[in-house]
DNA sequence: GCGAAAACGTATGGCGTCAGACTTTAAAGG
DNA sequence: CCTTTAAAGTCTGACGCCATACGTTTTCGC
């Protein structure tokens, strides 16, 4: 029993989350300019309604944009009809993808991810058993988009889902997880690594499984799903690791 | 896709956990005592080991532990051998029970559940795909523990099965959602109610799934073991609210 | 043109948090 | 008994973050 006792007081004394408001700030924001959720050229909200939105201080989301421009990933003009513009050159992106996954610890990483899948297959389970045919159509609009990058679609899918489940905590999850890991697990630059790989198909099949309300088989589907793209990130984190 | 869009751009800047790092450790400190898990009279690491573990300043933790002493959960005495200690008022507590739970309203109390459930769940599926035969037998000890009262026990056994999955973070929500709702759910008020109230069984019968691999049954009987305690709390509610 | 409006830019005072040095208390050990 | 020591308690200067102003730049509408 000591050893139990010894690691569930690692739990509880856990160092604190180390960043700093105006560091989360910017890493929100180039998350969504690399993920290309923000894409070129468009217009960032200003300066108060992104305080307002982050729930910080303007002088913070100033600071947060200081460090974009230096990254030149936006671009500040003033007067009226300014404001900051995403200047998003790909090759940057992808760099600092890259960067973020090293620096990222393997336990840490699949630790996030298990919690991802708990939390995930669970809201795809619990839709399964809340959705209604609306909720279905909804869910299939979000897969059937083309409109934009495909890794786009995968995220706003796994969002929908977390809605239709209907459960305040779980949608609130989903929205922590993709913010801290989304980004990477959906990212497009392990998409090349693996022909195999078919979102739609895979989107398709939980759909159904929510429509036919077998949670079961709705939560298992949604697990592999997200394991695979896990094996994805952690094969391209040892290859950054030892080239 | 315009709702599809809107829902991932609120994830984007969707707002920062508002909680000062005072405020965290307060939390943190306060569920590992009401867990049970920083048990009475016990003493914690000094200030300056607590801010180490942390990674804040002493001056964060003497905030938190003046909050602490001012709640009564703990003491503190100066000098050589002083610190602060443990001060359980489990009397005190088990009496607010009551009206602790006819407070919370039975979506919130449904939400929560779901919410722990899905945490429950996949601890114990991760659990039988990483235990060895001595965490195994760590978690038989813990079953079989019949020093404490009945509703420890069931909060160590679920968090022991967390630890034994290897993730930290499932374990952090195990201790979260102790202090959250364990109180209530583990509570000897419950077990008077229903004679067929045998947590025994049903823990070693999901230890034998964790022992035999078995991830989707140990899962399955968690959360059956977790939505029957849920049950039994709803009833209690509802004779509570409308008598 | 020219004022109003909308955005970024700048400044101030206050509070939370930090590292570090110092003081006080009280027990332990010679 | 008295020194040592380990802990809480106190103080200081610096930085991050906050709200709330006020200033500056640019464009829009008249």
């Amino acid at each position: 029993m000591g050893t139990s006792r010894a690691s569930a007081r690692s739990v509880v004394f856990a160092p604190l989350d180390p960043h700093s408001r105006a560091e989360t700030v910017v890493r929100r924001l180039t998350d969504a300019i690399t993920f290309g959720l923000l894409t070129d050229a468009e217009q960032l909200p200003s300066e108060t309604d992104l305080a307002a939105q982050f729930g910080v201080s303007r002088v913070t989301v100033r600071e947060a944009l200081v460090a974009l421009r230096q990254q030149n990933l936006v671009e500040t003009r003033r007067g009226r009809g300014g404001g900051s513009f995403v200047r998003a050159p790909t090759a940057a992106a992808d760099r600092s993808l890259r960067s973020r996954l090293s620096e990222l610890s393997l336990p840490n990483l699949r630790d996030t991810a298990d919690h991802y899948a708990a939390v995930a297959g669970a809201a795809a389970r619990l839709a399964a058993q809340r959705a209604d045919a609306d909720d279905i159509l909804r869910i299939e609009e979000v897969d059937a988009d083309v409109a934009g990058p495909l890794h786009r679609m995968e995220r706003a899918y796994h969002l929908e889902v977390a809605a239709v489940a209907q459960s305040a905590r779980l949608a609130r999850e989903e929205i922590r997880f993709a913010g801290e890991l989304g980004t990477l697990l959906w990212s497009p630059i392990l998409q090349t690594a693996d022909s195999t790989y078919d979102p739609h198909a895979e989107h398709r099949a939980i759909t159904a499984a929510i429509a036919a309300g077998d949670g079961d088989l709705a939560r298992r589907l949604t697990e592999e799903h997200i394991e695979t793209a896990v094996e994805r990130l952690v094969t391209l984190h040892l290859t950054l690791v030892e080239p």
